[in-house]
DNA sequence: TCTGGGGTCCTAGGACCC
DNA sequence: TCTGGGGTCCTAGGACCC
């Protein structure tokens, strides 16, 4: 059997560990520049707060029933998600982190029946009792019904938690309740085109030929049709690395104007990109550089800035790949009176550190340089991101986000803990 | 006025090969 | 007038996920 691990409103409940005061009151978390509700508490899901709805269209609503707002605080929320992750993998022998908040856990050959449910729910107990993060359990034979499952879980208090899909009866119950857009792997689109040929559940999109969805829907659909039979097909293997990674940000207001501006951003976003790669021991050898202005401001003049570089041979250096952003940003730049409202750098093209092809031509001492990147990191490890940084990521931070709700971080800094006063 | 960020997978179509 | 058949590789863009 699997089981999804997956943690209720869970930036929300983050929040409120550190603030038990708000357990009875609606939470929301905005995302960066505080500019959409990406997280809602049950409460705020109540008042008819939809997830990603932008700030200012809300805003009125929730003042009028006091909603406690949050910047998102994603130190907090990445450090209390590996609290819970850990915490799971004492439970099972195998555990495929999916997102933050989700984990997919292996039962194979452990318990069954009920109790593998005895089992469950004292995993829910112990996670509550040790980070303070309600957690919802689905368990079925394949990743789709345990994802189908965990909503059950979550929507159903009677269940405490744990939602188990273990026999035929059971499925077709379920998927007889499941709207169509409710199961994992189909979205607007595919949903959209399920209904148009009276698809309304999971259980009528399970009633169809299989050839009939793969015509539909290729091979993503059928595979989720698989899966809603009770055959398991969906691998989420941990990867060895990311394929690709990438660092961008909207800026606040209107967006920026100054190619000076955009290019400590658009510096600072290589500079991540270079250390993330490092982190997982990788290299890239592609680069895009993009920026944009906003879609939504029918009122200004558009302009699309993407462009893609390949390095001659792979890289995860600062210093080259920094300078090579910038350069390119320089070059597609056009005098005009654009406000650039986001911008970004993708790394890609990504293989391990350790078998790098050379070039003939290669003018770099690259041992010399991972010896530097490597002192580099061991220093602002100790001392704090970005003691040592390329010039050109600068100090001015006009295009800095956001963030006026933000909470302390709690568990991370020295300076933030809480103090506990006992009184008599 | 204000509208997130970071990923993966699949497909169609173009470029190229013999 | 009439212009093959079979394959691989790459890329952009779409759909989906949280």
């Amino acid at each position: 059997m699997i089981v999804l691990a997956d943690c209720n409103n869970f930036f929300c409940s983050c929040e409120r560990v550190f603030q038990p005061q708000l357990r009875t009151i609606p939470v929301v978390v905005l995302s960066n520049n505080d500019g959409c509700v990406i997280a809602r508490s049950n409460e705020s899901k109540a008042l008819g707060i939809k997830m990603g709805q932008p700030f200012y269209q809300v805003k009125d609503l929730l003042e009028k029933y006091r909603v406690a707002v949050f910047s998102s605080n994603y130190t907090l929320y990445g450090d209390m998600s590996r609290r819970v992750m850990s915490l799971l993998s004492t439970y099972a022998p195998k555990i495929d982190i999916y997102s933050i908040d989700e984990a997919f856990l292996d039962f194979a050959g452990m318990y069954v029946g009920e109790e593998l449910c005895a089992y469950a729910r004292n995993m829910v107990k112990e996670v509550s009792k040790g980070t303070g993060i309600p957690i919802s359990l689905g368990i079925a034979s394949t990743k789709t019904l345990a994802k189908a499952a965990s909503k059950f879980a979550k929507k159903y208090k009677a269940y405490n938690g744990v939602c188990m899909i273990d026999n035929d009866e059971k499925r077709e119950k379920a998927l007889k309740l499941l709207d169509i857009f409710d199961v994992w792997g189909i979205g607007r689109q595919a949903s959209k085109k399920l209904q148009y040929y009276g698809v309304r559940t999971a259980w009528d999109f399970t009633q169809k030929t299989q050839s009939w969805v793969r015509n539909i829907l290729t091979i993503t659909g059928e595979r989720t049709w698989r899966e809603l039979r009770g055959e398991s097909c969906i691998e989420t293997e941990e990867l060895p690395h990311k394929k690709s990674i990438c660092t961008s940000r909207s800026f606040p207001d209107s967006g920026l104007k100054e190619l000076a501006d955009v290019e400590e951003a658009v510096a600072n976003f290589a500079a991540e990109c270079s250390r993330k790669l490092r982190q997982q021991h990788t290299v890239c050898q592609s680069i895009t550089i993009f920026a944009y202005t906003s879609r939504f401001r029918t009122d200004v003049a558009q302009d699309y800035i993407h462009q893609t570089i390949t390095f001659p041979v792979a890289t995860n250096n600062t210093q080259e790949l920094v300078s090579v952003a910038v350069q390119t940003l320089r070059r597609e730049w056009k005098r005009g009176e654009y406000l650039y409202k986001k911008a970004g750098v993708i790394v890609w093209n990504i293989s391990p550190d350790d078998a790098i092809q050379g070039s003939l031509f290669d003018t770099i001492d690259r041992t010399k340089q991972t010896a530097l990147s490597r002192a580099i990191d061991e220093i602002n490890k100790k001392n704090g991101h970005n003691t040592i940084r390329v010039a050109v990521q600068g100090y001015n931070k006009n295009w800095h986000l956001k963030s006026e709700h933000i909470s302390k971080q709690y568990t991370t800094n020295l300076n933030h803990i809480i103090e506990v006063v006992v009184k008599e």
